[in-house]
DNA sequence: GTCTATACAATGATAGAC
DNA sequence: GTCTATCATTGTATAGAC
């Protein structure tokens, strides 16, 4: 263990105190209205800490993002390897995402602005790995649903667009303020309406309420 | 008819001009990260007319987005002088709407940005006014197919979130280039997918598929 | 109404001392 | 590693001529 490590165990240490404050002004003011006068004032520190840990503003940026991804790419494996029914593992990948969505709120909002804000706001950033990894996966566990009979067998893109609507609803309502958030059993109540609509031989009346 | 209005006839004006290349911007860019002298420039002409139309920057996105929730008030109010059940007003709001978007999509591409975007990166904007009042429509249509009996008693809040999870869905594809439109026919689909889940008496057959 | 020219603050980034 | 001081550039907005 190097000095420097043990130093970050008292103290968050210039470069995460850089990293925290950075996310929050992104998910603000946003990328390109946030100067970076404002983080390192945020953080405590000078302007050429900033320069010295991360190259650029934007070298900043890119491993805020880089760690969310990672985050977010190993709950999605975990998720695919747990056992289960297809409806079972919706309804998991649903619960633990949006787990992982309210430890981060501050983070997520960040990413939102990234994704429906301006294309040219902020710097290039592959989406597909995080929204449509996503979409790529619940779109797996519906087809699966269907090939095993738990779904009734309509278009799978349009049962999963449905899906993912109810989801971009509850991520909505939680991360923006304009709404009371759902919570995580909003979240369900509406998974499982949807759901509902979707499960083979009429609606089922297995769950809650 | 003034002279003005006569030259707007055959020219575009430079007022006109302005609001054009300012949506288009605003729309790829975002609001904070495009720039007075980028607007004048795709507009044709010089900073000091910018000023004179419009008192500021702001002044300018103010006026855009004016103009903008005039148009869907006027549509909503449209929609619900309309006669027919719950149902086919529900279509009618997401078909109507819908085709209003497709026409302006650099519009709601700059309006979104705004709206999911970093609350400090634009003037303040009424959202309410917007996408509030499809809410409150749809949200008003569903209960309204609740007492009727057309759809089934579940949570008239929740079913209102599963439609308008669809809604966003069928906005998001077709303003974004990140995917491949849905088309009205889709938003069609993926819209009646879910009104079929929330239909009183099991699941209808009643649409075309 | 539209121009040229410019005021003046704030930006991202760096050099060089410690 | 962290600072002070400063760079060149770009930002919004305006004065004043035509």
């Amino acid at each position: 263990m190097t000095d420097t490590d043990m130093q970050a165990l008292v103290d968050p240490g210039a470069r995460e105190r850089l990293l925290k404050s950075a996310t929050a002004l992104f998910a603000r003011k946003g990328y390109a209205a946030t100067t970076v006068r404002e983080i390192v004032e945020a953080a405590g520190v000078t302007k050429p800490v900033l320069y010295y840990y991360f190259r650029s503003k934007e070298g900043l940026f890119q491993d805020l993002t880089g760690l969310a991804i990672a985050a977010h790419d190993a709950l999605l494996e975990q998720v695919r390897q747990t056992p289960g029914t297809p409806t079972e593992k919706i309804r998991l990948l649903f619960d633990r995402v949006f787990a992982l969505i309210q430890e981060n709120v501050e983070v997520v909002r960040m990413l939102d602005a990234v994704y429906y804000g301006p294309p040219e706001s902020s710097p290039p950033f592959d989406f597909d790995k995080l929204y449509g990894a996503f979409h790529r996966n619940l779109r797996g566990f519906v087809e699966e649903g269907v090939r095993c009979g738990e779904l009734h067998p309509e278009d799978v893109d349009v049962m999963t667009l449905a899906l993912l609507g109810g989801w971009v609803i509850a991520v909505d309502t939680t991360t923006c303020c304009h709404e009371h958030g759902l919570g995580a059993d909003g979240v369900a109540r509406v998974r499982d309406l949807i759901l509902d609509g979707l499960r083979a031989g009429g609606r089922g009346q297995g769950e809650e309420r």
